[in-house]
RNA sequence: GGCGACGUGGCCAAGUGGUAAGGCAGGAGUCUGCAAAACUCUCAUCAUGGGUUCAAUUCCCAUCGUCGCCUCCA
């Protein structure tokens, strides 16, 4: 069964293959540093994580690059107004996103460049595209000429004819075409600046992007992933740029995640309806805004409200209820019976792979995890034992894992307190057995209160630290 | 104004030309001293109006509504 991808481009799902066998070169771009990262970032960031993963989980081996754009109007200001260094600006919010990451369980990038140390090959991509004439020099500043490609607009479907530019911002008079966009800057008073065959200045912001692809996967990738607010124009004049150069086409398969909204409109910094990542995870693990983003699909928008998260956060414990170990007086399965456990288990992860091929179709292959938790817990409710739980759960597990659920319980904050619930627990077997209910069950309600969740069942009490 | 996406049960959300996955919530049970968990059973005709078809939620047209892009943006 092949792997199947939507291509912005094309419009429609079409079979994956990589320009080298076994390999992929992705790239994704990142988000400019200049806050706190927020959920429509995370968002984007996990649905290329679990591309990346299935695809690992495929067998190719993936080179995964993703970018921060590290020079900007809004880094800057922000610098200046803070008083601070630019690089250093941008600097602290990167090691903020890696830790946003990390707490996501989203796998590192192979390279996270960072457009200031690209800067030679940006430069050189400009002066290629000069020799070319598909760009002009005005003044030290340095624009893309739109008029020069010919099949602009391909990937966004607009036409130059239908495109109104300028029509809520003024056009610059200088440029040849109103939609030609700015390759180099030339530099203001106050700003980081570097020395170019035009002058002292700095990229704009989608060269930086090809120069990064250049530099780090080469003249063609395979795929290349955003958020869908990026179609245009960034990553049309990515193409623009790139293609006019190499004369090649650039990626075969463009990626692009729907947008997160939060009260009916697109979650962004410059509105300022934003959650940031840190926010969230101070109340959620990581796990359910992963569950969350798996529980549609990643190209459609997602909206955040309190009760979606509170229903993905039950959900959550659901697959938490498929790793429990089997019951404590468990008699064991028939062979009969776990031979079907395991054909069962066989079958969702069959499943499970057709729904991902299917253009990573993240929900219907949780349908497929959602029913193996079915079967794993009714084989432990019929008896079966760890051993052959276990069969089964190693299936959920690396099914689960594919898709970066980590799915473990928070464990004991600190393992001193186990001595003492297990006493108390142990106590309170003995007034369970005097049926001395009043103090039992106050134990349990108290141990509650302070996040020891205990259940009971005929064959003795259990307990866990409640997430 | 242009381009694009979408509208499925109380909520989230797949999907298909031949009468609709999964999760959450709800209802009824099993188990249990109780609770919780788990398990069993149960809960929709797919925005509206036309059209094509033997048959449409799925195709076409229109209407209404929502969202994104056209400006920095994952």
């Amino acid at each position: 069964m092949a792997l199947r991808i939507y291509n912005t481009l094309s419009r429609t799902k079409e079979e994956f293959t990589t320009i080298e066998p076994g390999k992929v070169r992705m790239y994704v771009c990142g988000p400019t540093v200049y806050a706190d990262a927020h959920l429509g970032h995370a968002m984007s960031a996990l649905v290329f994580d679990i591309a990346r993963r299935y695809l690992e989980y495929k067998g190719y081996d993936v080179r995964y690059v993703m970018n921060f754009t590290d020079v900007d109007d809004k880094i800057i200001n922000k610098a200046n107004d803070l008083g601070v260094d630019a690089f250093l600006l941008a600097q602290q919010y990167i090691d903020g996103y890696k830790r946003n990451l990390e707490a996501l369980n989203i796998k590192p990038a192979t390279v996270n460049p960072r457009a200031t140390e690209d800067m030679p090959q940006i430069i050189q991509m400009i002066q290629q595209l000069i020799d070319k004439e598909s760009a002009y020099v005005v003044d030290g500043d340095v624009y893309y000429s739109v008029d020069s490609d010919e099949d602009y607009g391909k990937l966004s479907g607009r036409s130059l004819q239908t495109m109104n530019a300028g029509s809520r911002i003024q056009v610059d008079e200088r440029k040849d075409h109103p939609m030609d966009f700015a390759l180099w800057k030339s530099a203001k008073p106050g700003e980081p600046a570097w020395q170019s065959p035009w002058g002292l200045g700095r990229p704009g912001w989608h060269i930086e992007c090809s120069a990064m692809n250049m530099v780090h996967l080469g003249e063609q990738i395979d795929i290349h992933g955003g958020g869908n607010d990026l179609i245009f124009p960034h990553h049309e004049n990515e193409i623009a740029q790139t293609e006019s150069i190499t004369g090649k086409p650039f990626a075969r398969y463009w990626m692009h995640n729907g947008m997160m909204g939060l009260k009916d409109e697109k979650m962004s910094k410059s509105v300022g309806n934003m959650i940031t990542i840190d926010q969230f995870l101070s109340e959620h693990p990581g796990d359910v805004m992963r569950l969350w983003v798996l529980n549609g699909s990643y190209r459609s928008p997602l909206t955040y409200n309190e009760s979606v998260i509170e229903q993905t956060t039950q959900g959550y414990k659901r697959l938490l209820s498929a790793k429990k170990d089997a019951l404590p007086g468990a008699k064991g399965l028939t062979d009969r019976d776990q031979q079907k456990l395991a054909e069962a288990a066989e079958h969702a992860r069959e499943a499970f792979v057709e729904a991902m091929d299917d253009d990573f179709n993240t929900s219907l292959a949780m349908a497929a995890i959602y029913e193996l938790v079915k079967l794993i817990n009714q084989a432990r409710a019929d008896g079966a034992n760890d051993t052959q739980l276990g069969m089964a759960q190693s299936v959920f597990n690396e099914l689960t894992s594919t898709l970066g659920l980590v799915l473990t319980e928070e464990s004991s904050q600190g393992t001193s307190a186990d001595a003492f619930i297990d006493l108390l627990v142990a106590l309170r077997r003995d007034l369970r057995n005097e049926k001395n209910w009043a103090m039992s069950d106050k134990i349990r309600d108290e141990l509650k209160a302070l996040g020891v969740f205990l259940e009971d069942s005929k064959d003795g009490t259990t307990w866990s630290w409640e997430s």
